[in-house]
DNA sequence: CGACCTTTTGAACGTATTCAACCGATGTGG
DNA sequence: CCACATCGGTTGAATACGTTCAAAAGGTCG
């Protein structure tokens, strides 16, 4: 109850009407991708409100029932599974455009954490609405099965990462698809800030913080990579792809 | 497209008209959970027909676009993800009532491979009318969605088991796993044959078939199973049960 | 019956973990 | 403003777990 702060200020987002789905920079990213643009102030109906989260706080907890989606609007955010026993992994990382909360509608409740990483804005969408505004416009159903549809794909992806990849190969496919991932959303490909710490690094891919450390130390060594603190300048992306790529040992 | 024999004798179900989802045993595990039974008739069109697979047998591959969603009738398939070196990975078994084939929504053609592990049926969804029905049937809207959401929440599981689990754990993970979907099929939830190799578990659970093997027999000296060739019994639940949930080691 | 595939088991090895110490950055209170 | 506590990160050495390589047994299917 403590993790929900600033809502008055932020409902109806402080009365910017122009703040909307038609108007939004991610509108190609989000729900609306392909929606024609008649039709986007009936989008514009579905996006409740926008909350801010400073960084630590919860967007939902596993247990909550399902009430709304959530679009990112700015900001990151990880995703947490926990175990029955108090183990807890990271699921995944969410960038500006992500649509989170879709591990609800299965049970009627949420089945993971949400945490910010740093400041955020997130955009609500009552399901219910939206399963009732997708029933009347098609190109709006049809974007929302591809995007759980790309969820699943993701999760295809980690699991092929977890469960056949050693330690460089895993941290490889990381950084090149946070970079990949960041130039999408027009940001550089080769610089950028890591929001999450080693450890949340480490649990997303498996492995221990001292592993990710060690590994990070190893691409910086060999030219692959530069760090400092949080940021990440990726200095050779043609042979961080390399990394991967190779069942066989990949020495010189 | 040596893989997809036996169509012409499969269209239509041979000509048995009542084997439609309004009488199959399974509506409750499958799509049409939860439709109004006047609705019913709707949903048995959505079957454009059935087809059975050999083992062994490709229901799709990676890269075929999509057409349909495949509801399995009877048998047990696995998906498997490719990477672009070659390596592949069990995403997941898959038996009666299962959905398959939402992995495509996402770009229009299938990203994984399914293959069947005996002989199998499955009924052929095609995708547009499925999505058109789901615009007019809410409650079938509402499954649809609920699936593919439990596909996410199942898929967050096997990350939890890849990233945060040993051998042992993940092992009897499984195994609960397999069990409690039998039960819920009406089969035994003690007793039941191993539809895949050694191979394929430990290429679905991250692990060497060598190890699924020692685990196995492990297991088997503790008193937890039996093990005789493909068939399974689980002796011991409960301790089987407590193999996971324990962080610290498992000893005495 | 013979060829092949799957499974089991053993021994040596390698990768990532664990434990531990240390460093640097950040933030707090005196 | 500095001292101090805290948190995140790096690095080293010993350990443990699962893998790899290898051989042989058991099943299955032609």
């Amino acid at each position: 109850m403590e993790n929900y702060h600033d809502p008055p200020a932020s409902s109806l987002d402080g009365g910017h009407p122009h703040v909307v789905c038609s108007s939004c920079s991610l509108r190609e990213l989000c729900l609306p991708a392909g929606i024609d643009p008649r039709e986007m102030e009936r989008i514009d109906s579905l996006v409740n409100h926008r909350r801010k989260f400073r960084r630590g706080e919860h967007l939902y907890r596993a247990g909550a029932p399902l009430a709304s989606l959530y679009a990112i609007r700015s900001g990151t955010m990880k995703s947490c599974v926990l175990y029955e026993d108090g183990r807890e992994q990271v699921a995944g990382f969410h960038m500006m455009g992500d649509l989170l909360g879709m591990d609800a509608i299965s049970a009627g409740r949420h089945m993971c954490d949400i945490v910010a990483l740093e400041d955020c804005e997130v955009c609500e969408i009552p399901f219910s609405r939206l399963e009732q505004l997708s029933r009347e416009l098609p190109p709006l159903q049809h974007q929302l099965h591809r995007i759980m549809s790309r969820e699943i794909v993701r999760d295809y992806g980690v699991m092929l990462l977890l469960g056949s990849m050693k330690a460089e190969e895993r941290l490889a496919a990381f950084l090149l698809n946070l970079s990949q991932r960041f130039a999408t959303r027009g940001y550089s490909a080769t610089d950028f800030n890591l929001r999450m710490t080693r450890e949340e690094i480490g649990s997303y891919l498996g492995l221990k913080l001292e592993t990710i450390s060690r590994v990070l130390s190893r691409f910086h060594q060999d030219g692959l990579i530069e760090v400092h603190h949080k940021h990440l300048r990726i200095t050779d992306a043609g042979r961080l792809r390399r990394v991967l790529g190779q069942t066989p040992t990949a020495d010189a």
